[in-house]
RNA sequence: GCAGCCGUAGCUCAGCUGGAUAGAGUAUUUGACUACGAAUCAAAGGGUCGCAGGUUCGAAUCCUGCCGGCUGCGCCA
């Protein structure tokens, strides 16, 4: 079972004191701490309230309007809290709280102290593995890979993060018509030497050829020995022996150096590697193993299972030739997960395009018996999309990874880093603003993918993806350097007590209410395996933080105990925004 | 035909289990570097929340029906 552990010190000390005011207002008021931290909503703005409480809920068992309740709730309330809480109101019917800094600053302290992050948010004692990164060989990564790739590692590390036991495992598509298409190709339209670098890159150009190749013969007299000269090199490969065999595995690894290029680049790793061709074979036989056992039934030539009770059609397992399809491995590779790690949950990353071939998977899981498909998951996302329509490595209309990552660099040099270079005192080195500018492109590119919601599709385009302002990667690594320089610049010392109730300006209190909050953000996006609200978290601190700043001078801030506590506020802004950049994959350059 | 997703400012998107005056970014316009980092900040204009009903104290949010776009739906991967 899994169970939430983590509590908020600052909201759930304001419910509980709700709680007993509750009593004398009406005892049969049906509330609960929980139901009252649900209620909790943060003020419309900041100057009415950190946070407020509605009190709709409570008309009916306390047999008043929403406003009396407020009202009565408002004197009470403030006997019992003065300790915690600056002040209060009641605004027609909602209560309006102001904590008090040093009350805040609580928090602050374990930020600072790196305890607040080493709270276990879940307990579970179940395992759970999350497949994500399904790329084929023999063909080009490029950005739609990205959002799946991010969205991925991201979740993987936030699951991590609350203490869930994830592994995280990849699955290859090393095997299939595309691979037969490129070979067929390589071998017969490629005159030797091959090239010696980018092999990977170079097999997805010929991929794309063969199609466009193979497409101007269709209706010509070449038709036919084509189609035979591809079934030759499929059945090689099937057989495992043959020129062609020889070859794929050679082109095989050259794809899967390509593809561990880009996850050391992502910082991606996987615990498993699962290929395509691992479960090919044996996912036919099983299958077949299945239909004699009588779990299957034959149609029309074909094998399968009739799902049309559950209204998902019919789920086809081994065509009539004897061959297999997504839907055979997939039945295949879930029982060698259940098997190899004696999973819990499994969670699958794909495209939504995939919906209803899971639901047919898992539904046909569950009939062959096997009690974890229950809870296997399909997290479906949306695809990225270019302004002239979906990417295909087929047709070729795609923007490639690496043209993204070079053009993004090359950009971020010019407008930013350059100018270090020519100022001789800045101490930059041109390998100082090579590494920056891969870590900056790096974030532009992870949050582009993570910020929006999983269900909706990505426009990519280039021109707004080059800008490297506002809501972006590198606007939270800016606050990051920038607390990160100011502490260094000032001698920040870790030591020494804070006195948080010097901060009373609205930026600063602002800035330590929002920071309370960083766990529960985790929590509930764990829930929803989505990363969209920690992005916009981290955005509005990084907004918060950079009003402060603007507003707040602290160099030459004559109050020595405030100038701390705004240096103590900096760096648990700093550590903040580094932790959820970390969740989100992205690291933070020493200076930009 | 059936199913899923999407429709909110010129553009790209938030808006949580219904709650205070629908918010950001970007673009446009205007201010702020002898300053702790201007990749920043402060401000202005910009909306029939696709349309029409319904549920109720209250709907961008829930329900129903339409309209528009995308994606799936047995021998592809």
């Amino acid at each position: 079972m899994m169970s939430e552990l983590y509590q908020n010190n600052i909201t759930t000390k304001l419910a509980q004191t709700i709680l007993t005011s509750l009593v004398d207002i009406s005892p049969d008021h049906g509330q609960t701490t929980e139901s009252i931290l649900k209620s909790f909503a943060p003020a419309p703005e900041f100057k009415k309230g950190h946070l407020a409480y509605p009190c709709f809920p409570l008309a009916k068992t306390c047999k008043k309007s929403p406003v009396q309740i407020a009202q009565a709730l408002a004197e009470i309330v403030e006997k019992n809290s003065s300790n915690f809480l600056a002040s209060l109101n009641a605004e027609g019917p909602y209560l309006n709280f102001f904590f008090k800094p040093d009350f805040l600053g609580e928090v602050l302290n374990a930020i600072n102290k790196g305890l607040y992050f080493n709270q276990r948010l879940i307990s579970s004692d179940e395992k759970w593995m999350i497949e994500y990164c399904q790329p084929n060989t023999h063909k080009v990564l490029h950005v739609g890979h990205m959002r799946n790739l991010c969205l991925g590692n991201a979740l993987i590390r936030m699951c991590r993060y609350s203490g869930l036991d994830i592994l995280a495992a990849t699955y290859p598509g090393d095997v299939g018509t595309h691979v037969a298409k490129c070979l067929w190709y390589l071998n017969k339209h490629v005159e030797k030497p091959w090239p010696s670098e980018n092999k990977g890159e170079w097999l997805g150009e010929l991929y794309v050829k063969s199609n466009t190749l193979l497409e101007e013969e269709k209706g010509t007299e070449k038709e036919e020995q084509n189609r035979s000269e591809l079934t030759t090199i499929l059945q090689q490969l099937h057989a495992g022996e043959g020129e062609f065999y020889d070859i794929w595995r050679e082109t095989r690894d050259w794809s899967l150096e390509m593809m561990n290029d880009v996850y050391q680049w992502a910082d991606v790793e996987f615990d498993r590697w699962f290929y395509e061709s691992e479960v090919d074979a044996p996912s036919i036989s099983y299958i077949n193993k299945l239909f004699e056992q009588g779990k299957l039934v034959k149609d029309d030539g074909a094998i399968g299972l009739n799902l049309e009770d559950e209204k998902l059609g019919f789920c086809l397992l081994v065509k009539s030739d004897g061959t297999g399809l997504y839907a055979t491995k997939d039945v295949e590779l879930a029982r060698l997960k259940f098997e190899e790690f004696g999973i819990d949950h499994s969670i699958y990353i794909v495209d939504d395009r995939q919906s209803h071939h899971f639901k047919q998977v898992f539904k046909v899981l569950e009939k062959l018996g096997f009690e974890q498909a229950k809870k296997c998951f399909h997290l479906p996302y949306a695809m990225v999309e270019l302004p002239g329509g979906g990417m295909s490595s087929r047709t070729g209309n795609i923007i490639t990874l690496e043209s993204l990552i070079s053009s993004m660099e090359d950009k971020i040099k010019s407008d930013y880093l350059n100018k270090h270079l020519e100022d001789k005192d800045s101490g930059w080195t041109q390998k100082e603003v090579n590494t920056n500018a891969s870590l900056i492109a790096n974030a532009a590119i992870k949050y582009g993918m993570v910020r929006v919601d999983n269900n909706r599709k990505i426009m990519f385009d280039m021109e707004e993806a080059l800008k490297l302002d506002g809501e972006t990667g590198p606007y939270l690594q800016y606050v990051c350097a920038r607390c990160r320089s100011l502490c260094e610049k000032l001698n920040f010392d870790k030591t020494k007590d804070v006195y948080w109730d010097e901060l009373q300006m609205e930026q600063e209190l602002a800035l330590m209410v929002k920071l309370t909050s960083f766990n529960d953000v985790v929590l509930s996006s764990v829930n929803k395996l989505q990363t969209l609200h920690l992005c916009s978290y981290l955005y509005e601190l990084g907004k918060l933080y950079n009003s402060f700043y603007a507003a707040c001078p602290i160099k030459n801030d004559e109050n020595e105990k405030r100038k701390h506590a705004r240096m103590a506020l900096s760096h648990a802004v700093g550590s903040v925004m580094e932790q959820g950049l970390n969740i989100l994959g992205i690291k933070v350059p020493s200076k930009m």
